[in-house]
DNA sequence: TTTT
DNA sequence: TTTT
């Protein structure tokens, strides 16, 4: 049994953050994932834009609020997770979030930039999070504790889109079922 | 069958590129990844930087030529694979290493920078890489075609390390096999 | 940008398949994941089981149609797409779906085949082997366009394989580093 | 900083389960990976099998020790691992490993047990679905600690399930949001 | 050395 | 609604 999601995006609005009663720590996150699909109708590349709501706990909701902000693009790992609840109507309605398991704040540092010609600006070093025994690899882990570290200046460039591949992008809003 | 491995770590030295005689292009690239390890002996927390051999074929090659250098922040998802060779004493060796399917170049442009308060200098939008359809959504692909894009400038915050969790780190030097 | 889900489940009900107009078969799977978690307020292990809902195109579809099943085991690559639509209330309504890239039917071979009355001959699972370069390596996957393949001889049904893409293989073999 | 790797295979050859002197259990496991390649030169679909060494510590190789046999499939999720040694003639020498996270045993059960000689009473596999708060969702966890639970009535053999791990599971139901 |  |  398996129920992982493994997401890199940016964040698109200043998280939420509030502490329970008991003293927990939760915030919430909402990251865009961009693709780009073919359209077999029009033969166009055409770019789809995917929201996800993050939930993030304790350790990670307070690694968030310190440094989680609209446009940081962010390494999640987690679950998936249904919430139902019921609407103003009293309909039950059912919504879908991640429930995070570790996060990585991506990005680079570069108190000294670029040392390539042929990128200007660049050469900024990379981040270097740690990771845990235990979970895999990397970044903040949900039972981890976060402590403070140095920021980051600078600036890298930004390469272009991959062309789409010739295979089809089927439409996920004509679904028949 | 499955065989799949994820990175997100930084590139160590200018990677290799080179081109075969029938035209293809193949790219070599040394990446670290950087965990913390709790030692249950000395009761301390301690780094180990792991490095992977990644090597990356024509279109994912050309985007490494253009914009992969030391020091940059990568995400490669690709499939282990173990070379066979003979050393110069005729004895069978083997390589183990990262062939690349998908790789994303991490990190945030910034031509309008901050405009959050708790992070100055910070705020610039991160960067959209495309996708294909019938290969999982993101950067570029095997088979993918880059063309150029903007390059970007800013900065970000450095957050700290999370701290080790309590489980013991084996020590996979001392293996009995 | 990454958005990638991964699971491993069982299938709870016989899938949907469906065939659309322009002649597309779109395929719908209920599967489940199920974890154990610990509750800090009875101090006792609970059991969660999550239901994803994810759908299947043309070839994944097709191997859904003949070989999945109520009970079914598989592996799922995709990733996380929500739609949007309007309830009868004319509310705007949102559903989290994965939209499968691979597919593998998991589970050994069996010498006794079926059990379950509502899928005749069923009761051992092939396993989706193909893989193709330029995706990562293995079962069924989205773009894969399937042709027969040899049977297998027993009870276990063989499913086809899915053809390789035509994306050329490299040959790590041949390296120039 | 991310190092992950996400397998599906057959194991080739009884796992090797030794105890250090420590009292640590650790083990180790190759599984195949075997994927299709489609080879340009003679338009051919050739089969490539990747062989894995997995090594598992503690409560992962107790539960190889048990469970783990020649053919079983199994998920694995891990990270890579480079050894350093020293051959006969004194030449250092790499090996890359997987360090073992996460391990499924995966199939279906079997009302007829064991086919394999070699593994009396095997055949048919419980499938590990233990899954901790904190690490993402299923199978055997490192860390995690096997406690009994209650046998499987028939020929299949129930694993134990791994002990929540100590971090409290947050109520998904109980959001602020 | 597995599996299909 | 599955599976253990």
């Amino acid at each position: 049994m398996v129920n992982k999601v493994i997401l890199v995006g940016n964040v698109g609005i200043d998280p939420e953050v509030r502490t329970l009663e008991g003293g927990a720590k939760v915030a919430r996150v909402r990251l865009a994932t961009t693709e780009r699909l073919y359209d077999r109708a029009s033969n166009e590349t055409k770019e789809h834009t995917e929201w996800h709501t993050i939930t993030l706990w304790r350790g990670l909701a307070d690694v968030v609020d310190r440094y989680v902000r609209k446009g940081t693009q962010l390494y999640i790992e987690g679950r998936l997770r249904t919430r139902e609840w019921m609407d103003k109507d009293n309909n039950k309605r059912y919504t879908t979030e991640i429930l995070a398991d570790t996060m990585n704040l991506l990005g680079r540092r570069s108190d000294n930039p670029a040392s390539d010609g042929a990128a200007p600006g660049y050469g900024a070093q990379g981040q270097g999070q740690g990771s845990s025994y235990g979970q895999q690899g990397g970044g903040y882990q949900q039972g981890g504790y976060a402590q403070p570290q140095q920021p980051r200046p600078a600036a890298a460039p930004q390469p272009q889109q991959p062309a789409a591949p010739s295979v089809p992008a089927d439409d996920p809003d004509d679904l028949p079922f």
